[in-house]
DNA sequence: CATCCGTGGAG
DNA sequence: TCTCCAAGGAT
């Protein structure tokens, strides 16, 4: 069991001196040791979109959503399908309908202000223990253990952590909560994201540029790339299936709208077929469907050929031109009508 | 604890 | 081409 260092506040100094320099410049960010704190709208709406997400994809997803809805409240008057467009592209779409939801939550029942706590912010839709933690850390300067999958590695290699993940988060989640004071809640926390996303990285990390480097269990061991340790992941299936693009005599195509649970959960789509292997299937409405190609995307759990087939007629869909549906669907129905139009 | 849920860039 | 995986949450 790794213990923690005798000298955590040197630890701490030389990390937090190491942000003070080299803290990376985001668009959602206030610089370090300032004290004025960021607006703890935009401090959520940057952590539900970095979940899992890459800091260049969520950028000018960021910058959009700030410039139309300065405001909580301003989120919160939003129609559903407006959100949901302006989310198209960015994927895990159950964070936009859980961003719409806590946005109304906080502007009817908390009369448009964020909860200053971690167990208040816990109760809002779609804000899970590291964005709770994230919030109250940086936007209000509570000393929360923000643990997201940078610590997580970060504390892997301070530490040596021999057990693999996803075992191992209560162990890595203790140990980071070890390091924790009450000076500078929100630098600390974003100082071990961006080490852990500039110089402790995945693969190959810089330990040369590392300010740690002499408390780091991993770097003494000569290879500090083997943490985590982790558990092999099941290989992802195939499936396969067909889309119909509809389109009718006046530059509009036929789309539905998915239920709200599942995949793409809430987003326009092209008609389908189900994907599970089908070797045929009817389309939709009855035309002159014509073969288009197909098209090959790849989700979390398994991967999709969709074989795609046009027509021109009628019926009872989501009559959408063609230029919006490109912008407001997901991406994997974007390459669909791609397919279809050529 | 396991599964489901997107996307695009890096190596 | 292929594997990995990024500021996770809900069930």
């Amino acid at each position: 069991m790794p213990s923690v260092p005798s000298d955590v506040p040197a630890l701490r100094a030389a990390l937090l001196d190491w942000y003070d320099v080299h803290a990376r410049s985001l668009v959602w960010r206030t610089p370090p040791g300032v004290g004025t704190r960021p607006d703890p709208y935009r401090v959520w709406l940057s952590e539900v979109m970095l979940q899992q997400t890459t800091t260049p994809h969520a950028t000018p997803y960021f910058l959009e959503f700030t410039r139309r809805w300065p405001t909580v409240g301003d989120l919160a008057a939003v129609e559903d399908g407006e959100l949901m467009a302006a989310w198209a592209g960015l994927g895990y779409y159950a964070r936009a309908r859980n961003l719409l939801a806590c946005a109304r939550a906080v502007a009817s029942e908390h009369d448009g202000v964020f909860p200053d706590t971690e167990e208040g912010l816990l109760a809002l839709p779609g804000v899970g223990a590291y964005t709770a933690a994230a919030v109250a850390a940086i936007a209000f300067g509570r000393a929360a253990n923000v643990v997201d999958g940078n610590v997580e590695r970060v504390m892997a290699r301070l530490f040596a952590v021999e057990t693999p993940v996803p075992a191992a988060r209560p162990e890595l989640r203790r140990l980071a909560g070890s390091l924790i004071r009450d000076e500078r809640p929100g630098d600390w926390a974003q100082a071990l994201m961006d080490l852990g996303a500039t110089v402790c990285r995945p693969k190959s990390p810089f330990c040369g540029d590392c300010p740690i480097t002499r408390w780091c269990a991993g770097y003494a061991s000569g290879q500090p790339e083997r943490y985590p340790l982790k558990t092999k992941k099941a290989e992802r299936p195939h499936r396969h299936g067909f889309a119909w693009v509809l389109r009718d005599d006046q530059g509009r195509v036929g789309l539905v709208r998915r239920p709200d649970k599942g995949l793409l959960g809430g987003m326009l789509g092209l008609p389908t077929s189900d994907w599970s292997s089908t070797p045929d299937a009817a389309p939709p409405v009855p035309a002159g469907w014509r073969e288009a190609g197909a098209i090959e995307h790849v989700f979390t759990h398994f991967s999709l050929t969709l074989t795609v087939r046009t027509a021109t007629g009628q019926g009872e869909f989501i009559w959408t031109p063609v230029e919006e549906a490109l912008a407001g669907l997901p991406t994997v129905f974007r390459k669909a009508l791609e397919r279809g139009l050529a």
